[in-house]
Order: structure tokens, then C-alpha cells, then sequence
DNA sequence: TTAATATTTCCATTATTATGGAAATATGGA
DNA sequence: TCCATATTTCCATAATAATGGAAATATTAA
């Protein structure tokens, strides 16, 4: 839902988890090296984890001792297209698209 | 700032009506049309579009005896750039992109 | 200036979210 | 099996957010 996963990221640890697992990529990173890099205590850590899985922005797999994480692209991608849609009054808001493909380089100097 | 936006539209009442919004475009709406069109009692409309206005998500201005409402685009485009840049991992979420200029068409029929 | 309408502020209440230490629960290596 | 390590759950506490009625504050039209 989209409503949960705007709430997920809306949390200063939260988004910051997200990002790191963006970075790390489909390998993700163990629970106590975000709560390592980040200088989160590890029950908080576990309560963010936690919500972010709930939203689907994450997955997670067992490895040896280590809990990997995991960004859910997917989760994401569907925010992106939703918010497009819906909160962009159709024209995409992202500033990207049109100069990658229609070249029309209305701020060239 | 990115996490005030993102916990503005992170609740349903806010949500909705930031979409209205949207669709109403450049002219906005009256608070109490909001009102009136999402069922929300007027305090708690005017709790939540100062929720909207202190995330930048939303503008007013006077007009007669009403205040009319409008969304704010530039500050949804920074949201989506931030997204993007930060939380898809450099290329966009979008699939939106892809088929509106390249046009390969991986769906069609 | 008075009345009607639009919107906000005030306030009490309730609900939700965040925090982090301590204890509990895996998991795997020796 | 036993120990060390990784992570989660439990719990109490604190902080923040949401709700909506009633009163206060514009604003305008008559």
C-alpha cells in the first residue's frame, strides 16, 4: 500500500536504512552492519527493519549467523508510478525524463 | 525537506486531498470545497492542510471570503528527483520513461 | 454596523510511533 | 554440547500525531 510505504520513509533512521540498501544492491548488508554504519542501537534497528519490511520496501534472507536485507525495487518502482500519476497531474514530475528522451535542452547556456 | 513531504502525504485524509489538488490544477479549491468533497470536518482539514503547507506541498491564497488551496509542483518534482537519485539507485523507477521515448512497446498485444 | 459565512485556533482526548536497555531466541563454530 | 555472536522480542517510557466540537477570528455583503 502506498500509504505505508510513504510512511516508512518518512522516518529520519528509516529512509537512511533505505538508502544504504539501495547502495549495497541485490547482495543487501546484515542487520548489525546497517546498525554498525548507522549508529542505530540494534533494537531500534530492528524496529525500522521491521516497519520497512511491512511496507515491502525490503526483504530479508537468513545467511549463515547474519540476517541479510534487502531493497525491494519493485515496492519502490510502484511508489514511483503511483505518485506520477496521482500527485504529478499525469506529466511525470521528474525533471529526467524529458531531456534523456525528447533532447529539447530548454536550460542549455 | 524530504521527510516532511514524505510524512505529509503519508496519511490518507492528506493524501487525498493533495490529489484533489492536483486535479484542480493552477485554479486550487476553496477549504471548504475540500472540505465538503473528502467528508472531513473543517478542523481537521485545516490540522492537515498545515500539515501540507509546512511540508511546501501546498500554497494559498485569499480570494473573496475563501482560501483557496493549490498544489505546489516544484516541491512533488523534488520529491521525485530525491526519490530517484536516492532510492532507485541512479536509474528511475519509472517505467513511465522507457515506452514514452524509446518506444519499444514490451507490452503490446 | 450587523449578519452570514469561511476558516482557523483552542483544547481535551485518543491513538500511534519511536526509543533503547535487558532478556529471550536463533545459529553456527569449536 | 557449550559458547560466542546475531538478531529479535519485551517492556516501560516518552514523544508525536490525529480527531472533532466549540469558540474565536476574519471577510464580505447587505
Amino acid at each position: 500500500m502506498v500509504i505505508a510505504a510513504l510512511a516508512a520513509l518518512a522516518q529520519e533512521s528509516r529512509l537512511a536504512v533505505f538508502k544504504l540498501l539501495i547502495e549495497a544492491g541485490p547482495a543487501g548488508m546484515a542487520a548489525g552492519q546497517i546498525a554498525e554504519r548507522l549508529g542505530i542501537p540494534s533494537s531500534s534497528l530492528s524496529f525500522h527493519l521491521k516497519e520497512l519490511s511491512h511496507a515491502a520496501l525490503i526483504t530479508s534472507r537468513q545467511q549463515s549467523r547474519f540476517i541479510f536485507y534487502v531493497a525491494n525495487y519493485s515496492t519502490m518502482a510502484g511508489l514511483m508510478t503511483y505518485l506520477t500519476e496521482n500527485c504529478c497531474g499525469g506529466n511525470p514530475c521528474l525533471p529526467i525524463c524529458v531531456p534523456a528522451c525528447l533532447a529539447t535542452e530548454p536550460h542549455e547556456s
